[in-house]
DNA sequence: GGAATAGTGTCTCTCAGACACTATTGC
DNA sequence: GCAATAGTGTCTGAGAGACACTATTCC
């Protein structure tokens, strides 16, 4: 390349299929809360590589139409769950030269936090079939395409991490909720039981729910229904849950 | 396309040149302790775009000589400081159409401490100069290129928010350091003082550091030399350090 | 009344903050 | 001795865990 003397000039001559640059995609662990499991959205893929394996959702970003990563990974998170994300969150940027059999790749993985209805799920041309699967049962017995095992993991680990000194839970859970929901989704993500008493000290206390004055009339005695309030859906706590002692 | 059968012949048939992809690189805010001030290091950009303004350091991945990203990170660290980084962490990554005139681009950012001890400053050809500054300043004072100053301050932001439940500073510290060194260096990223016992209770109960053997001989009381041990250099607090009440 | 779930009272324990105190050096 | 820095003793307060208790519903 010649040496330009002015930014104008420089940008005019510069060609970027002049120089190997890596394939770049983004890859979405989408969590939901369904019959009392921690659910995961996963998709048969239907056109190479890795044709027919299972897989996180993601794809490539589209220079056209996208302005930046965000839009990226909403239309994606559009086109799968037919949109209704309470958290995103962006996990880790995993790139090497063997993760694609295409060559030198980099995925920009985020978490994604749905709440649990309302979900439809659809299908389009790049995955012939989406399920949504307990977190517990891909681990043990899913192989999944390109390195998205780790990814998962990876993403896991972080929304367990962020349970104990977050709110984060609350975006599992419809607009309103009882505290023993709430509870049940903590509970459902660490894999410990936590103390009641504690539990609710600790979410009154921070002031990030209210009463809407409702009750969940159930089996036996009705709950109040709370909802969050503008930073309930991620409270920072000064302490983390330890649980049972 | 056509429509290969099996992965072999897609891979045959598959040109990235075909694609319209993003520009990726990576960016690294590194940070030492020099003179009682947190400093991180700016390179003067000698090539386009952006030529003679400060910047963070970082470029673009070899995709003959990287196996992975962290390689990339490795070797652009080893031609700016000449090595000598304890803690290494991906922060977040940036990517939309404007951020670099070239179009289209994507970059992975990386926080790395580095202890205060046996920097040499290298220059290369995409960088003639090679500064550390204060943090501050580079706040207040500093238009970078790109969108580098809201990657600085998110990687700032990091790292404080890291200092209130974790060991981290050690990192910004020598082999052998006395608590009160150490206890000045979370003052410092912190932005306030905090108490010396709960400081050093806190620290010595982790069991993360232990005693050399050693006294730093200073112009008064001598002072015990402490050592990191393997956890040393990340442990997790349960609680936070909270500051002044 | 009994089962089931919602919700409270209150004790203990851990650990951070506060702050006054003692210890060891150089001058 | 004094100044300066290292290091301790000990109180208070916030908030987590434990666990027994009460409250309200359906049957």
């Amino acid at each position: 390349m010649s040496s330009p003397e002015t930014q104008a000039s420089f940008l005019e001559s510069y060609n970027i299929h002049e120089f190997d640059i890596p394939l770049t995609s983004v890859d979405m662990a989408i969590f939901s809360i369904e019959n009392n499991n921690l659910k995961v959205l996963l998709v048969k893929r239907a056109q190479f590589p890795s044709k027919g394996e299972w897989a996180l959702p993601g794809g490539f970003i589209n220079l056209k139409t996208d302005q930046s990563l965000n839009d990226t990974v909403s239309r994606k998170l559009e086109e799968k769950t037919g949109v209704n994300i309470s958290h995103l969150e962006q996990v880790a940027t995993y790139g090497n030269a063997k993760r694609d059999p295409r060559g030198w790749s980099v995925t920009i993985a985020y978490m994604a936090l749905i709440s649990s209805k309302n979900i439809t799920l659809l299908t389009d041309e790049s995955s012939e079939e989406v399920v949504w699967l307990p977190i517990n049962e891909i681990q043990q017995e899913y192989q999944l395409a390109f390195d998205h095992n780790i990814i998962l993991e990876e993403c896991y680990q972080r929304l367990r991490r962020k349970v104990q000194y977050t709110s984060l839970p609350i975006n599992l859970l419809p607009k309103t909720f009882t505290l023993s929901e709430l509870q049940k989704t903590f509970e459902l993500i660490l894999g410990y039981a936590i103390e009641k008493k504690s539990f609710r000290r600790r979410l009154l206390a921070a002031d990030i729910i209210e009463e809407t004055g409702e009750m969940r009339v159930g089996s036996n005695r009705p709950a109040k229904l709370y909802r969050a309030n503008d930073v309930g859906k991620e409270h920072l706590f000064q302490r983390n849950i330890e649980g049972p002692r």
